[in-house]
DNA sequence: ACCTCCCGCCATGCT
DNA sequence: AGCATGGCGGGAGGT
């Protein structure tokens, strides 16, 4: 059914080919007959057949293997989606694989576990599509088709995709389908996630987890009250446990019957996960501290190990798949006890995408405010499953007081939980190689592969990827992975908020995000809460209808080139602006948006500051207006669709679905910068939306959220300038530093460039990890500058540095204060990412406390200083 | 012995 | 009823 209509509308040309949605499999299949008799097994995934995993044992071979067997896929992964692919990859492998079994065994041959890795399935799965996909050309996914043709089994496929979806890199078109969205919005999602983790105050957490392990060690009990009082604040804020989806919009909603589970999903989960480096200082993440968050703190001390256990399964899938698309990479972390695995997040640094206000306080919900003018929101419940009935706040109030009593029991008693203290440390990265050099090897590979094709693609399109060009590419560049983010910096760019720069804007939060923006948001509540979301249409009112342009345009543009896509934004922005009540912030703003494009990549943090008072005022302001629209949420997350847009067609059909507010068009693209708002987690802000979606949201904040902020304070935070010395990141930093308790006020974080680059970058680094964040940076940052650059940086590694950063104009001053804001992070977003790989642990605890133990290093302090 | 995490059973829920 | 999804955890490969 859905497909039926999702066809005519989304779909171009795919759709029409593949027509029968349900069946994909057949379809897939009778190609795949058609072309490889070998596999034979139409319907049923068989399982590996691959052949071209054999060896094991030189790592080498294997990524000869894998290359080849991919490059194919490269080359062909923009027309054919399924078709042609197949038959190109699947012989080779075969071929590979007579060659492999004539030489010895087919033991080796078989599998290997690790050839059979989600993560190298992953690999092979992103190697089908671009990074950045021409959203104007259909990129459809037939699950049943790709399963075939990297010969896993769909559940397999199910893990890729519903990781990948979390991060808005797919959305589910309809049954057996999936439309590829690359990385468009992946900054724009990684933004809003960062918001939502920062509502939801993981850093916090993450704080309190260690220091509770900690303490636990030393027996000391003393810091228990704060953490309490912190572990509260975060519940009743927020039950971060609980914490939903943050969808894109368009996408998923579509359908629903799916979303009954995501909740508890995978995609939650590796959303949170995400979150939990977004918001972390030292970016590092062990799996103990992610599974204790993402099962609830409250429960942490009740965790079975059985649930643990399973939490930490799911969370090495999802790392796998987090690990191929270069977000993250896995570490260990040594602490007292021992090493713990981590995981260390290697993508780009990202800004909040509330932009605005938030840098102050977590609660973003400012930045919704901001937001909603936005047009098109896509609003979903999708939350059907939960029980929980209430809007209210039950779950929030219940949570809290579940968390405070495991706050106390816990600290009493000693968690079962395996880990340990911390110790400081961060070890680095270590590096897991040895196990995994051919996975590694054969990522790299395609990660080179891809990025020389990128740049091919933008200029051509999409098409361009075919050729593959070099696959070749020797293993050992493996810097040039890192390339990836470049081009679709431009989308992502317009994505991000610019509003920020304006320290006005705090205190006019609302419009600002608009102008930039356009593009409608999703919202998503948690689960729990969602259910109280019903306020549908009610709210809209304080939509604006933008007549934003088409996305279609947009998209295209993006897809072309990066300076088409800054100026697609451009126009975007203008069109956008319409309906923001900003005056000039907002043009600001708009121009910001253009930088954005340019400097997207680079900046991923427009953060802005703002006057946490304005942001009160403006919350109450908003609240005043949104009361009016009822539902209340104790959180929910906006995204921006922006890309979606990409989605064109998606969009369109949404909004036919819609039907009713907006009109298809506003709603595509309007702003890619959205960026996210979160909306105050707190437990009020309501947003509203039409259950479907269109319409524009309201995002309310509660008085009691606003309240709870602290806003104000750190000087960081104060805007003045249009271009926001700061970085949000830093400012939000300083803020919950300060809240912790951990820094005096006086003290920032400041973002120090990293070495060398931009002063604007903003980064916070861990303690530490000094010595060796400037190594890492730099590498990090080449590969953002790489994607700008493009091939200039070729592989190399390194990268000199930041310098070379970001290729996008940006500059960081000079010109627009507005830009500078967005981009700022240009060279320093790199930089940035290349934060200390220190354990949370060790670095968190230090802070918490003021109270705490001094041994740990504060590292934000020194850093900084810088 | 522990870390990873593949595999696939089987529950769910839409069609 | 059938099929698509995907939660879940046993248990095996790797180190």
């Amino acid at each position: 059914m859905e497909n039926e209509k999702e066809n005519l509308f989304f779909e171009p040309c795919k759709r029409v080919l593949m027509k029968t949605p349900l069946k994909e499999s057949n379809t897939p299949n009778t190609v795949l007959a058609e072309i490889q008799p070998d596999l034979g097994p139409l319907t049923t995934p068989t399982k590996p057949k691959e052949c071209s995993q054999g060896e094991p044992w030189t790592p080498t071979a294997n990524l000869k293997m894998l290359i080849s067997a991919v490059s194919p896929e490269i080359r062909n992964r923009d027309q054919k989606r399924g078709l042609f692919d197949k038959r190109s990859s699947l012989p080779e492998a075969k071929d590979c694989l007579h060659e492999q079994l004539s030489g010895d065994e087919y033991e080796k041959s078989q599998p290997s576990r690790k050839e059979k890795s989600l993560g190298l399935l992953c690999h092979k799965f992103l190697a089908r599509y671009p990074n950045y996909p021409n959203p104007a050309v259909n990129n459809d996914i037939c699950l049943d088709e790709v399963a075939e043709e990297l010969n896993v089994e769909r559940r397999r496929i199910y893990d890729i995709v519903n990781v990948l979806e979390s991060l808005h890199m797919v959305s589910r078109l309809a049954k057996n389908r999936y439309t590829w969205h690359g990385r468009h919005n992946l900054n724009k999602t990684l933004g809003t996630l960062k918001s939502v983790g920062e509502e939801n105050k993981y850093a916090e957490q993450i704080v309190m987890i260690k220091k509770k392990e900690y303490e636990q060690e030393f027996d000391f009990i003393k810091s228990y009250n704060i953490e309490d009082h912190i572990i509260k604040s975060n519940s009743g804020q927020n039950g971060h446990s609980d914490m939903c989806f943050v969808e894109l919009p368009g996408v998923e909603f579509r359908a629903a019957s799916v979303n009954s589970r995501k909740d508890k999903s995978l995609r939650v989960m590796s959303q949170k996960f995400v979150m939990l480096f977004l918001v972390s200082a030292p970016q590092t993440v062990s799996l103990e501290i992610a599974a204790k968050i993402l099962i609830g703190e409250d429960h942490v001390e009740d965790l079975d190990k059985s649930k643990f256990k399973t939490k930490i399964r799911r969370l090495y899938d999802i790392a796998n798949v987090l690990s191929s698309l270069d977000l993250i990479k896995k570490v260990h972390v040594t602490e007292e006890r021992g090493r713990k695995p981590a995981f260390k997040w290697t993508g780009p640094e990202i800004s909040p995408n509330p932009s605005g206000p938030s840098p102050l306080t977590p609660f973003a919900s400012s930045d919704l405010e901001m937001k909603r003018p936005s047009k098109e929101n896509c609003a979903k419940n999708l939350f059907s499953t939960r029980g929980r009935s209430n809007f209210t706040r039950h779950p929030s109030l219940i949570k809290l007081v579940k968390s405070i009593e495991s706050d106390r029991r816990k600290i009493n008693s000693a968690p079962s939980s395996p880990i340990k203290t911390n110790k400081a440390e961060s070890s680095q990265n270590s590096a897991p190689f040895p196990s995994k050099m051919a996975q590694l090897a054969a990522i790299c590979k395609m990660q080179l592969e891809e990025q020389s094709s990128e740049p091919k693609k933008k200029m051509k399109a999409q098409l361009a990827r075919s050729g593959p060009c070099k696959p070749a590419a020797p293993p050992d560049i493996p810097v040039n992975a890192e390339l990836e983010l470049t081009v679709p910096s431009l989308i992502q760019p317009l994505g991000v908020v610019p509003l920020i720069p304006n320290p006005l804007s705090s205190a006019v939060p609302v419009i600002l995000p608009q102008p930039p923006s356009g593009s409608s948001y999703a919202i998503y509540l948690q689960p729990t809460q969602a259910q109280s979301m019903t306020t549908p249409q009610g709210l809209s009112p304080t939509v604006c209808p933008i007549p934003s342009s088409k996305a279609t345009g947009s998209k295209d543009s993006t897809d072309a080139t990066t300076e088409k896509a800054t100026n697609d934004a451009a126009k975007l922005n203008a069109s956008t602006k319409p309906g923001n009540l900003l005056p000039a912030p907002e043009k600001q703003a708009a121009k910001n948006g253009d930088r954005e494009t340019a400097g997207e990549r680079g900046s991923k943090r427009a953060s802005m500051l703002e006057d946490s008072g304005s942001l009160k005022k403006f919350k109450e302001d908003l609240q005043g207006l949104e009361n009016v629209s009822t539902t209340l949420f104790p959180s929910g997350y906006l995204i921006p669709l922006t890309q979606c847009s990409s989605l064109g067609a998606e969009s369109i059909l949404s909004s036919k679905e819609n039907s009713d507010t907006l009109s298809p068009n506003h709603r595509i693209y309007s702003s890619p910068i959205a960026g996210i708002i979160p909306v105050t987690s707190s437990e009020l802000t309501a947003v509203n939306f039409p259950s479907f979606h269109v319409t524009p949201l309201k995002l309310m904040v509660s008085p009691t959220t606003v309240a709870a902020v602290p806003v104000g304070n750190s000087p960081a935070l104060t805007s003045s300038h249009p271009v926001p010395v700061q970085n949000p990141s830093s400012a939000i930093v300083n803020f919950t530093l300060r809240h912790l308790g951990l820094i005096s006020p006086s003290v920032q974080v400041s973002s120090s460039p990293g070495p060398g680059t931009n002063p604007m970058s903003p980064r916070i680094e861990a303690v530490s990890g000094i010595p060796e964040n400037s190594g890492t940076q730099q590498g990090r940052a080449s590969r953002y500058d790489s994607p700008v650059s493009g091939q200039n940086q070729p592989n190399g590694q390194s990268v000199a540095v930041a310098g070379a950063q970001q290729p996008v104009p940006v500059t960081p001053k000079g010109s627009q204060v507005v830009a500078e804001s967005f981009f700022r992070t240009p060279g320093g977003p790199t930089k940035w990412a290349g934060s200390s790989c220190v354990d949370l642990d060790g670095a968190n605890k230090t802070s918490l406390g003021t109270l705490f133990v001094p041994q740990r290093k504060l590292e934000v302090s020194t850093e900084d200083v810088h």
